[in-house]
DNA sequence: ACACAATACCTCGCCTGTCAAGGTATATTT
DNA sequence: AAATATACCTTGACAGGCGAGGTATTGTGT
């Protein structure tokens, strides 16, 4: 397995939300640009990705749409909902404290 | 559910690893101590606690033993192996890689 | 012409970690 | 006598990640 596939656990739906702040994009092009941005560091799975996107549609924070592709393979596109923005901002703030968090918890030294 | 406690998912191990780098130390004792430092905005469940404890013994990490208190409930005390040291340093740098990582696919920037 | 890789989607079932809910036993406080 | 704090533990359910499998279309290499 990759250095930190555990550890990106729970981030998923956020990475998600955020490649879908900008503009509607679909699956497979999403997780292109999530391994490009880390240098090929790390992917998500596909069955991870769509699992992804079930969970994150159902629960109201992307919509879908079937591409008018003329050619080529079709494609299912994704489009974040106002709700959806919104859980994004709400994890991020979330992420911000977290790291704060885990950063108190790992440290050898003593308390204060 | 707390805010972050899906966030910390992963971090278990290695936030016990550190509680136990300067000194022995009993579960309860491990977990108050967890809480403190966090302000108590965040707690190690007792499953929660007591399953990594199992999992790091099993693994090598850490040993125990019986405490010989003469008065109160028996403790189990738990101390770091050499092993359990190395996997603490490498965790840390895990650790490291994964928040740059994380930080650089929730942000909405473009790429570069 | 034919095989293979790439694009693009999807599901099933296992594994692992978390945790609610339950349990035990001792010591102290009310 | 009852409640609280200390201190340990297990079981079973649940959720997310992902290996392994599948479908269909188009482009590339020989």
């Amino acid at each position: 397995m990759s250095i930190a596939s555990d550890l990106i656990r729970g981030h998923t739906d956020t990475i998600i939300l955020a490649r879908l702040m900008d503009s509607d994009n679909y699956g497979y092009e999403i997780n292109k640009s999530i391994q490009e941005r880390t240098g090929g560091t790390y992917e998500l799975k596909e069955a991870t990705l769509y699992t992804a996107f079930r969970r994150l549609e159902q629960s109201g924070c992307i919509s879908s749409y079937w591409g008018d592709e003329q050619t080529g393979a079709r494609r299912r596109y994704y489009k974040i909902t106002e709700s959806g923005r919104d859980k994004y901002e709400s994890l991020i703030g979330e992420w911000k404290i977290a790291k704060e968090m885990i950063d108190k918890l790992i440290k050898t030294e003593g308390t204060q």
